[in-house]
DNA sequence: TTTAAAATATGATATTTATCACTTTTTTAA
DNA sequence: TTAAAAAAGTGATAAATATCATATTTTAAA
């Protein structure tokens, strides 16, 4: 069992402000676990008993609409912490998180941060920075979601998925999305998600086979994003 | 100067974890202000030097989208506090807050926040918790902005006025919106929204005169939030 | 390796929503 | 009180998006 206060990734995290004596007493509470891809790491409704540290791999969190539609709230990848806000509210969780990849988490339970929250500022201050983070972006998120068309929100999200992933050797956004995922990123039917991507590759703005998108040409995809 | 420790709208919101010691020290530096309808509490882009207590009135809170359209992503009312966000991440404000009817608010300093949500546990929580909540809620819009159409969401906001603000003695609800809030509230052209209310309205589902919206048939106007 | 299932793609069409132009009503301020 | 401005309302039309049907390609499983 590796330790926590030999870790990297909590460099990352909230984790970092944990102290030393902290670290050991979680070292000796988490458990660490492998997901496959496609594997659910919690489901929307159920009740967590802790969090998750991601130590590799990428999720999807998203949530079922009142009308059947899956929409993706959030990727989640190495080094992110997951599940603190259903830990904080003390509620069953309103989202659900599937992997995109292999992955490995460690799971930390509840008592445990709760403890450190209560007993560390600085733990609970970035936590709380976290929190406002979060939901300034969630905020942006809202104001494209009822303010921008389709077409936007599509140039916009392979924008930030390139900015946040990175590219492989072969240029391609280093993450595995399919069609259906990146419809329900943008929050719009998959033929009409294929549609656009069509477009943008006849126009030479991307590129892609199969799941491997490049982008070809950002300033242009920045401009259709800014709704020109 | 009225008192913290005597004011009962602190009951309403985080405060109410604050010490009596704590809260003697907030009456001495805190300030009180009156807020006409329409004026501005805060800008976006605005750095804010503390936060704000509403103790009367409600207002929009809203962003600016890059189109040029203005989203409202909350209404905050007696009770509420505002500008935690912008306050523990430091950052200048990324919304604006506009009174809809005349409001008095309560100013506290930033220093004399930080310095309890250090101090003291149970109001970082209480802080905490609140943010939970509220990230909770924008996860919920922006499944609705994404998923559902504009007639889903218009009914749904009118349901979400009617349980959080209440009726008036004429049984309309108690919130003095535009018809361009409304549409600004539920991510649409005015044009739009007020269509679709004529259309509520000839479907006796609802009724109005000017502002004053009343709910006719709040379970056929759940249908349709629901899509049916 | 072959076959079934899933994912991607595309056309035709319906539906939803935005935009523009304009009228009427209400509010505000001189 | 009245004139001007703002808000509300409506029609015509364009643009965006969803839906359904179906074909093709890719992936996964027997």
């Amino acid at each position: 069992m590796s330790k926590c206060e030999q870790c990297i990734i909590r460099q990352f995290n909230s984790l970092k402000h944990l102290s030393r004596e902290e670290l050991v007493r979680m070292s000796n509470c988490k458990t660490s676990r492998i997901i496959k891809k496609g594997e659910a790491i919690f489901e929307e409704g159920e009740r967590l008993k802790g969090i998750f540290c991601v130590k590799d791999g990428i999720c999807k969190v998203s949530k079922m609409s009142e009308n059947g539609r899956n929409q993706i709230i959030s990727l989640v990848t190495k080094g992110d912490l997951l599940g603190e806000r259903s830990l904080i509210s003390d509620e069953a969780s309103n989202l659900k998180a599937i992997a995109l990849n292999d992955m490995e988490v460690c799971f930390i339970p509840k008592e445990e941060i709760l403890k450190d929250l209560e007993k560390n500022p600085n733990f609970s201050m970035s936590v709380l920075k976290d929190m406002a983070q979060t939901i300034k972006q969630a905020d942006n998120v809202i104001v494209d979601m009822a303010q921008k068309t389709v077409k936007q929100r599509l140039a916009e999200t392979l924008l930030n998925l390139h900015s946040r992933f990175g590219v492989n050797k072969e240029k391609a956004i280093n993450i595995n999305l399919s069609r259906e995922d990146i419809a329900n990123i943008i929050g719009t039917a998959t033929e009409s998600a294929i549609r656009l991507l069509s477009d943008l590759k006849k126009k030479n703005i991307i590129e892609f086979k199969g799941k491997d998108i490049s982008i070809l040409n950002s300033s242009e995809l920045d401009k259709i994003a800014q709704g020109f």
